[in-house]
DNA sequence: TTTTAGCACTCCCCATATTAAAGTGCTAAC
DNA sequence: GTTAGCACTTTAATATGGGGAGTGCTAAAA
């Protein structure tokens, strides 16, 4: 399956010819268009022969070609070669301006990522996501214990990022806000900037070493606050739906649907980002059938991991149709992650 | 245009017609599937009549007859003095059982109405709305002031309903954590059970009183302190978009987009509720144009308050087309918000 | 061996015509 | 006031027939 340089270029004349106008495209068009000194009728030949290496396909005989799953792939990593190779002077600046805006917001992570995904949204008319940075994994600034009613303690923990997250938990017998207070303090004087996961570990290992594992009331303190201490990963910000819904891609409405399902049940938009790495600095790109959720495998996803000095927080992404403008999404993707890198690490 | 009563059961024949099945209502049809004992001809008359009220109109000569806005009003009227004379033993046991299983929600009010909001909108194929109570007008439970970075407070406020908000405040001046815990102790000691507009209010009247108006560091501790209780009403919770999408009154993808851009805009969504009184017992029902806000204008609201003993808290209510089964939506919103209100009355 | 010109063929799309069905409005009779 | 009957209107559905875009194939040219 080597293709010649001539065969990829008429590939990569397809898919953009498409990703311009979703119409089945001929060879005379793509000649003419985009300058091939050949005639029409070689063209037809290369593009046969791209259809039999599984890159193009015929709606019916004798109408045009469209691009496969496998086109895009074969399209995006070219053009992502040449994004990599070629990233302009003029994207530096973008970055450098955009991330002078997002700093005014760092301190705000929830008006940084409104901002960020809306942003996406209307520049490229595709769906603007962001997930948060784990609670689990970042540092502890503070937690506050409250009394509510009854036995019932509100958690409320505040992360280094100043992430507020709140909990109510059972305390499984009456304890006073004084002792809710102590144990805030115990807390926040061993565990500050721990993230909340080692400070779990580090109870659990306490508990065990003291030997008073199961019984006694400091034990239930301490579990009481292992359980207020956990938070499953939850926020991800959605923009932008009513803006995909203009997309020719979308005029059938049992796909908008799929979204619009997608994007209310919170888990399973979480479990999209699961297959996302966080921790490389790549921007990553999937292409339809490569979705890791069933639900997505009509679209394209562009994700690129935002981080704090070295370390990654978590993701940005772009959402959109597969026959979506992939050179605009990279680079809006990547000038987003990386203001947001910026904003971030001062 | 006094209507016989004839002329009201034919309107409300083809209202409830056209509400099953969007198409023209014929004369014909009303008279056998209404089992009227006149024949076609007479309906048609009678027809005729209601089109000059304005309750009617055809799209084309020749067509059968579609139900204005108007006719929805004068059916709604209708079948609501119908519901409020007639409530069943039936939905009385139906909001029994639904305050049973709410009640397990009552302390954790963000569970409470994601499940109602869902459950209403999975019951009808609607969008079901659900405006939380004001944190301004809900009784202050506790507040904390935490330190987060150089100037830069995170105020954060519970209210008796266990509902945690928080904020992001300059203090504009170096000050420590301890003197952050002083100024909660003194809100916490002074302040709890009061609602957080009064509160404002008497901070700003000690100001006054105290003459420490514009300049001494108590005073701008007291005027960041009134900021920080500041929270404008913005928590609405909307399930469901995508089951709207199987209407065929969505079909056309606009209208869809009308839906989709006002839920994502909170302050929009804010201003629908604004023009519903939250005080009165009653369910309010708004068709069509008597709708507040423009992008709602295709769309009607069947919403009800919730309350707290007597204190109303907020409105639960249910968003569909203006051709939508007002019987079923009234009776839902009706047991929903009488079961919230009992969930959280105890 | 690769490319081109030429041409027959396929299939979709669109405009037009035709027909059946549903429903009205009107008139005259009950 | 109500009904039967009928002419008329409009839509929706179904056929009909080019026109156009594009392919695949063959034979000749490069």
């Amino acid at each position: 399956m080597m293709l010649d340089e001539r065969a990829k270029k008429v590939l990569c004349a397809v898919v953009e010819s498409y990703i311009e106008k979703p119409e089945p495209v001929g060879s005379r068009y793509i000649m003419k268009r985009y300058g091939f000194d050949v005639c029409s009728a070689t063209i037809r030949n290369i593009m046969s022969d791209l259809e039999d290496e599984g890159f193009l396909f015929q709606p019916h005989t004798s109408a045009g070609r469209l691009p496969t799953d496998r086109a895009y792939r074969f399209y995006v990593n070219y053009i992502f070669q040449e994004y990599l190779r070629k990233k302009t002077e003029e994207i530096k600046k973008n970055i450098e301006n955009l991330t002078k805006k997002l700093r005014k917001l760092r301190n705000d992570m929830n008006s940084l990522f409104m901002e960020t995904t809306q942003s996406l949204s209307q520049a490229t008319k595709y769906l603007g996501l962001a997930l948060l940075p784990e609670t689990d994994k970042t540092a502890l600034h503070r937690v506050d214990f409250i009394k509510f009613k009854d036995d019932l303690v509100i958690a409320i923990v505040v992360n280094d990022k100043g992430i507020v997250k709140n909990k109510i938990i059972k305390a499984n017998h009456e304890i006073s806000q004084q002792e809710l207070n102590s144990l805030a303090d115990f807390v926040n004087s061993n565990y500050k900037g721990k993230s909340l996961d080692e400070i779990r570990e580090d109870l659990f290992s306490r508990l065990k070493r003291e030997k008073i594992f199961w019984d006694n009331l400091i034990s239930k303190i301490l579990k009481m606050c292992q359980e207020a201490l956990y938070f499953s990963r939850e926020d991800v910000f959605v923009s932008g739906l009513y803006n995909i819904m203009h997309l020719p891609d979308f005029s059938d409405i049992e796909k908008l649907r799929e979204v619009a399902k997608t994007i209310q049940d919170r888990h399973l938009l979480i479990k999209l980002f699961e297959n996302i790495p966080e921790d490389e600095e790549e921007i990553k790109i999937i292409i339809g059938d490569e979705n890791p959720i069933e639900e997505f495998r009509n679209f394209s996803i562009i994700a690129s991991p935002y981080k704090e000095k070295d370390k990654s927080l978590g993701i940005i992404a772009l959402v959109g149709p597969k026959r979506m403008d992939y050179q605009k999404a990279i680079m809006l993707v990547n000038i987003f992650a990386k203001s947001v890198t910026n904003a971030l690490s001062e």
